[in-house]
DNA sequence: GCGCAATGTTGCCAATGGCAAGATAGGATT
DNA sequence: AATCCTATCTTGCCATTGGCAACATTGCGC
């Protein structure tokens, strides 16, 4: 259709694509399930091709995560500053992006040092935090009632990615994500009743 | 301590000593970071002994997600009805048994509909259903409670087990789960104390 | 134009998971 | 007790994999 040709020798396009490549591949068997060499003859490569632009199989996967906080930061920040858009927010880049996710809160699988990875997720981290300090409680709480917040968001990101709520229905896993939001952080909204 | 011996030919406690190497092997390096034939290199035995116990890799997974689900079953059943107990519980348990866990909640790694896991993560399904109707807040919103209540706690132990909020300061985690639990659902708990 | 670094290739190696065929042993049957 | 029988374990083999080394091609900067 568009501009699909590969010239001979130099791809041209390597990088992106075996990135492409490896987020299809982490999607169908998870982030361990193919084999670089695999995905160098999906691209129409050699197999040590990617060695130019990765290094190896782990700078595959410390691409991948880089790329991952990237979009993370970048999708809690168009969020804005409202604490239940940001928790929204979180879980809707998990299902947005799964492959990505799903690397990149398994340190074990790539290099979670590495400069390209560890400012995003600096970042991230600061989006987060600030949204508890909002929703605080009280004084000193802040970091209790972000780690609330968090744990809830990646949980329910977690087990619906992995399947362990689908017990045969459908759902909308964002607005799931809004309703269990709501329903444990509502009372601590100002202007909140609690519901019973 | 016990009996040690290894009797030539016969192993006599293969199974039990590769579920070990493996457990020990998942804590260190993750899920997927070690080799069947370096788990039996660990027990002495040749590098395809293990298949008569477990047939694969994958059935060695899943030996070890099936007794995860079990211990999971049992720690949460021990728990008692207390809703708070239950989540602690759960927090408990992946960090008592961090290998275990990891696996369980990764479908992809092993066979989920295994006999051996199923009826097992079932059970435990069914105790973590309980609890979120013993806290629902109205009629209608019991998966709701269940969903919020378990992404909480699963939430939690992931992060926690990743290393994600480690920021310097050791941390107890269940007592940090008892806090956030407190915090999320404490305004939906029934009077002050004594679940009956 | 030209040189050189970036990009890509082929050939090779050790390690891995798994299969096939054979060895060993411990218990059940007789 | 002799024998069979089956679970357990071994050796030998194969295709695949990740990674290294050496070489080929190309296009960009000077």
């Amino acid at each position: 259709m568009t501009k699909t040709e590969q010239p001979g020798y130099h791809h041209g396009n390597l990088r992106r694509v075996m990135l492409d490549a490896a987020l299809q591949a982490i999607e169908e068997s998870g982030p361990t399930g193919w084999s670089l060499r695999e995905l160098a003859r999906r691209a129409g490569v050699s197999h040590t091709a990617p060695a130019h632009h990765f290094g190896d199989k782990t700078g595959l996967l410390t691409a991948v995560a880089a790329e991952g906080f990237e979009l993370f930061a970048t999708a809690l920040t168009a969020a804005g500053d409202d604490f239940f858009e940001v928790g929204t927010a979180y879980v809707g880049f998990a299902v947005t992006h799964p492959a990505h996710f799903r690397v990149m809160f398994r340190p074990e699988l790539y290099r979670p040092d590495d400069p390209a990875v560890s400012p995003a997720r600096e970042r991230a981290g600061q989006i987060l935090a600030a949204g508890g300090r909002e929703l605080s409680p009280g004084p000193g709480r802040d970091r209790t009632t972000t780690v609330a917040a968090w744990s809830m968001a990646h949980g329910f990101a977690s087990l619906y990615l992995d399947g362990a709520l689908a017990d045969g229905a459908e759902i909308d896993p964002v607005a799931v994500a809004r309703d269990i939001l709501g329903l444990t952080f509502g009372h601590l909204r100002p202007g909140a009743t609690t519901p019973k």
